[in-house]
DNA sequence: GTCTATATACCGATAGAC
DNA sequence: GTCTATCGGTATATAGAC
């Protein structure tokens, strides 16, 4: 498309316009997200932009994969981590949430993705994502193995963690305005972490009488 | 905006175009719909569905509000139904899924409204969303009462649960994709239902030794 | 109620000067 | 590398005849 030398580290142009167009695709998506928007947001000129990145696909491409590089890196750190697999996957869950926090617009588009059926994910990126589901679904099978974790459909969980973090995390602004359609007090606070919540229910269920009960 | 005499029950031209909108949407998100391809979609001319429903916005909350509506009244019936708290909950994820399986565009329409901050989302309908979040958490906290539950945060459980779903059913297409870029029998099939795959794991959850222990 | 034609605006992308 | 001006295409919405 265009070059590509630079590593997506300085806070050069190229840098800036990513950032601003994370947050446009995140906002409004891929069909309403204005390259106009964009390009100001970055204060840049639309036509350097074009000559940085490359068309809105280009650009969409380069948010997306960027996106889930840091939260990829993150996950493979924590993946890297010692302890049982049990414990790994309470440190993955929980960790993942706080990479997704931490790269907020990425829920969003990932969200976005899901519900078009990815048709503006090429295949390159999505390959590359496929890889995590091979290391997680690592983890599931070894907890397995050692007698820690119960055999479960290991895609069908992935893809609930994957959800229920992504959702969880993208769902966290509506639950405002949410909070000010409803009678006080109907909707408690919930000031639990989510990715604490989210390793606890997923790994102990909902049901009473789990193995390590409840913390308090 | 326009007449609401019809009760969106007839298979008149309106709910010709809401079939049709709904299908565009899905797909496509607010932006990326065009009105006139969900005019063609539905047989009629495009001033004929601005005379039958007014205009895109008038157009998508009518779809979401009638898509809503249908899942929402299957909910109804399950929750309805006997047995413990703890049995209904099974029910209720089990059908919940099942019904949102039977209204395959809710679930992507709704992924991207919690990704857009629901811009799209008049308050009124988010009201009458809130009403089920509402039955659900007492059906949680009657199982909690009856010590077939674990107390967890009602809200957070309630959107886990949503999450799970509605992802799980919006991502089934895309696996297909996913496993023509994986090298074979490295996605397994994952034939599992959904519905009875989620209830298993949110209540009995991953941890080995759960008090159930697995079906096989 | 139904349809054609069109107003009006906007958006993605590029040409070309500097 | 940077910017202005603009082309060509397309979108929503409506006016107005029948």
């Amino acid at each position: 498309m265009t070059r590509e030398p630079e590593p997506d580290s300085d806070g050069g142009p190229r840098q800036r316009i990513l950032d601003a167009a994370s947050a446009e695709f995140a906002a409004l998506g891929f069909a309403g997200a204005r390259v106009d928007a964009i390009a100001d947001r970055a204060g840049v000129n639309k036509a350097m932009l074009y000559y940085h990145v490359g068309d809105k696909q280009a650009l969409y491409t380069a948010v997306l994969l960027r996106n889930f590089d840091r939260v990829s890196h993150g996950l493979q750190l924590t993946l890297a981590g010692g302890g049982s697999p049990r414990e790994r996957l309470v440190q993955v869950i929980a960790s993942l949430s706080g990479m997704v926090r931490e790269v907020p617009d990425h829920p969003r588009i990932v969200l976005r993705e899901v519900a078009s059926g990815a048709v503006h994910l090429p295949d390159d990126v999505l390959a590359r994502m496929l890889e995590v589901v091979g290391v997680v679904q690592g983890l599931l099978a070894e907890g397995v193995a050692a007698g820690e974790l119960r055999r479960t459909e290991p895609l069908l969980t992935h893809l609930a963690i994957v959800g229920a973090v992504v959702f969880l995390n993208a769902v966290a602004p509506l639950r405002e305005r949410a909070a000010a359609l409803t009678p006080a007090g109907a909707l408690p606070a919930a000031t639990t972490d989510i990715g604490v919540f989210l390793a606890d229910l997923l790994l102990n269920g909902l049901a009473a009488g789990s193995p390590t009960g409840e913390p308090s």
